[in-house]
DNA sequence: CGATCTACCTGATGGC
DNA sequence: TGCCATCAGGTAGATC
């Protein structure tokens, strides 16, 4: 579920909200949110520590203690992170709560266990997170230079959504934002990289940064599940913005004249209106 | 190298 | 109403 504009919403509520405040105490529910290390390291890694800052590489939450250890979470496909006053009542999936000194809570809810909570050692990233290392750019928390990224387009013969999606490649691009920013770009999603010329190259790496940035805007998307929502159990509004996603039958509102049309391209869902994405 | 399939889980939805 | 199949925002790993 959440992605790049998602998973930054969070970030920011966190660092709003819970960051310079110190986690008292640590219960874990379900094992398997903290598979990657354990329940006893995660209690003792983050019990009397002090949440320094709210970072973010692609979808993962990246929370330096003043330990020195870090906090990694990452959401998956229906992860939530809450606060909420101390002994508010908590949602279903509630897996790991942290006790703040201030009497608020921070909750990590995730019904399909997908996502995951771990303290780590950064002098040990590669052995804990060996996938940080091969992590692309992330499009909004770093520099994303023209140059590279039409070389790379150059460089490799796959169709561009599966391209988008590879977070070797960029990080924290998913599914509904791939569909966007290839609507945006005028590019359908199965048009090989390599084929791209220079115009085109520069409207995607354009539509790259601009649907985000307005997505981040937007507080992010939330659909009628409504699984994601901020810190404060908030949704964004961005789905209203949604040109393709889940637009499948409708009119094209920016040609005016095709149908979004549904395929499935890399065994995800795919949106793109065939008139005006070429 | 790249495409495809599977697995990991739970809940919502739609058809019959 | 109930039952069953299908699908979902992510990612890693196996296989061809």
């Amino acid at each position: 579920m959440p992605e790049l504009p998602e998973v930054e919403t969070v970030r920011r509520g966190l660092a709003d909200r819970v960051v310079g405040r110190r986690v008292e105490r640590v219960e874990v529910g379900r094992e398997r949110v903290v598979r990657r290390t354990s329940r006893e390291e995660l209690i003792d890694g983050l019990s009397g520590a002090t949440i320094m800052a709210a970072n973010r590489r692609g979808k993962y939450l990246l929370l330096p203690l003043d330990s020195g250890d870090e906090v990694m979470i990452h959401l998956r496909m229906s992860g939530q992170v809450l606060h909420a006053a101390a002994g508010s009542a908590r949602p279903a999936h509630t897996h790991v709560v942290m006790y703040l000194e201030d009497d608020t809570e921070v909750w990590f809810v995730d019904p399909r266990t997908f996502g995951e909570v771990v303290v780590f050692d950064p002098e040990r990233v590669g052995e804990v997170l060996p996938e940080l290392a091969g992590m692309g750019v992330d499009p909004v928390a770093e520099q994303f230079e023209l140059r590279p990224f039409r070389a790379m387009l150059r460089s490799v013969r796959r169709a561009l959504k599966p391209l988008l999606l590879d977070q070797h490649v960029i990080a924290g691009i998913g599914n509904i934002y791939a569909d966007e920013i290839l609507h945006r770009a005028r590019l359908r999603p199965d048009r090989v990289a390599s084929s791209l010329d220079s115009r085109a190259t520069r409207r995607l790496h354009e539509s790259v940064g601009s649907v985000l940035s307005e997505a981040i805007d937007a507080g992010g998307s939330t659909l009628s599940d409504a699984q994601y929502v901020d810190l404060m159990g908030a949704g964004g509004s961005f789905q209203n913005d949604h040109r393709v996603y889940a637009r499948a039958g409708e009119r094209c509102v920016s040609c005016g004249r095709g149908w979004i049309r549904r395929t499935v391209l890399g065994g995800r869902s795919t949106h793109f209106c065939s008139v005006c994405q070429r």
